[in-house]
DNA sequence: TTCATAACTATACCTTTGTTTCGTAGAAGT
DNA sequence: ACTTCTACGAAACAAAGGTATAGTTATGAA
């Protein structure tokens, strides 16, 4: 929060090392003997970083330690997302019938806020947009979309389809991006979510 | 290592539930609270885990409990692979002229061994492979490939590109996928890697 | 049957570790 | 000038937490 000043940074920096080589934060006393001062200067050092919100500390229990300001967490890693290997007709996006897996997705190319999900993409109709059967698609959950979004629908409780959306007059045109489906005109629509990446694996 | 028996299997799941919510092990009498057992319980359980080779405990410290066993290390993450930008003409593949910046993408996705990165992808020779301009393109670092494959070549010098390799009598044919290309027949061609993964951002 | 291991309870050390008290000193702000 | 904050030390206290002792019960292998 507020500034640091170079020895607090100094044991943030330790404190981060300890946790990433030990898997588990370094004691008062241990911080204290690393830079050879005392064990006052150490407790000082962490309450200080504690009142400037840098850490938490559980009071009276030993090492326990907890980074909790983001910029000195771990770098970021993957978001953990449910992989929905076969969502069913009729049956709720989210229902443990539908999941397969989890998957990892790099978090710095996902938004900060919103849920997200994958799906196992089944057929070749959005062939033409390059997304073919087998790739995954990783959707951000919401329940609108704009004009030539890739989006998740189900209509009328069937299976759920990955199809270009476009809103007209009174009707919703669900697009395939393959010459061989015909457009699908609907006004009962369910948006389940809108594409936000395509990832395939070669391996 | 040896069969861990449900108990210890329990134990360890906690240990590692803690270590997600808290940032840091839990205590022995904390382990068994949490199964409202006696302290020697838990003590027994983490010594039994000790010896066959899943946990490692420091003598006497507080909460010096790290999980050493693969099996039961947390999830890796992700690994950071480098982008290669722009890749120059006549400059070798992974010098500073070419880096852009690094990407993590999920490592379960991608074998242990080996040595990967990333180009973006340029233009449309790859479009009816499902590839795009604009595309993130995981390769996996070899100067071999299989008739078939999808590699990243460069040929006499120039730029590198993304084709599709062919081995005929005396010489390599590197197939775009695209009408628009016609193939390309060298004798003298480098091979830098091969396609592993498309990564699309619709971000 | 015997022996080893797992899975515990209850109680008691005793070391580790967080915390406090009592100080010193410089820098910065009011 | 006065207070607040940073930055330390030495020593002591008390709570937390690892470890040990002395059992019990059940199971499965030899």
């Amino acid at each position: 929060m507020k500034n640091v000043t170079k020895r607090q940074h100094e044991v943030i920096l330790f404190i981060q090392d300890h946790l990433k080589a030990h898997g588990y934060p370094p004691t008062i006393r241990e911080i204290g003997s690393h830079f050879s001062f005392s064990v006052k200067a150490a407790f000082d050092h962490v309450k200080a970083l504690e009142k400037k919100g840098i850490l938490r500390c559980n009071e009276n229990r030993s090492r326990a330690i907890e980074i909790i300001h983001e910029a000195y967490l771990p770098k970021d890693e993957g978001l953990d997302i449910p992989l929905l290997g076969n969502v069913a007709a009729g049956v709720p996006l989210l229902s443990e019938e539908n999941f397969d897996r989890m998957i990892k997705v790099p978090k710095q190319m996902l938004a900060d806020t919103g849920q997200y999900y994958a799906l196992l993409v089944k057929g070749e109709s959005m062939h033409d947009a390059g997304i073919f059967d087998g790739d995954i698609a990783v959707i951000k959950y919401q329940q609108q979309a704009d004009n030539g979004d890739i989006v998740v629908a189900r209509v009328q409780d069937e299976a759920v389809t990955l199809k270009r959306f476009f809103r007209e007059n009174n009707r919703v045109r669900l697009q395939a991006e393959n010459e061989e489906y015909l457009p699908l005109y609907t006004q009962e629509v369910q948006i389940l979510g809108k594409l936000q990446m395509i990832i395939r694996d070669y391996t």
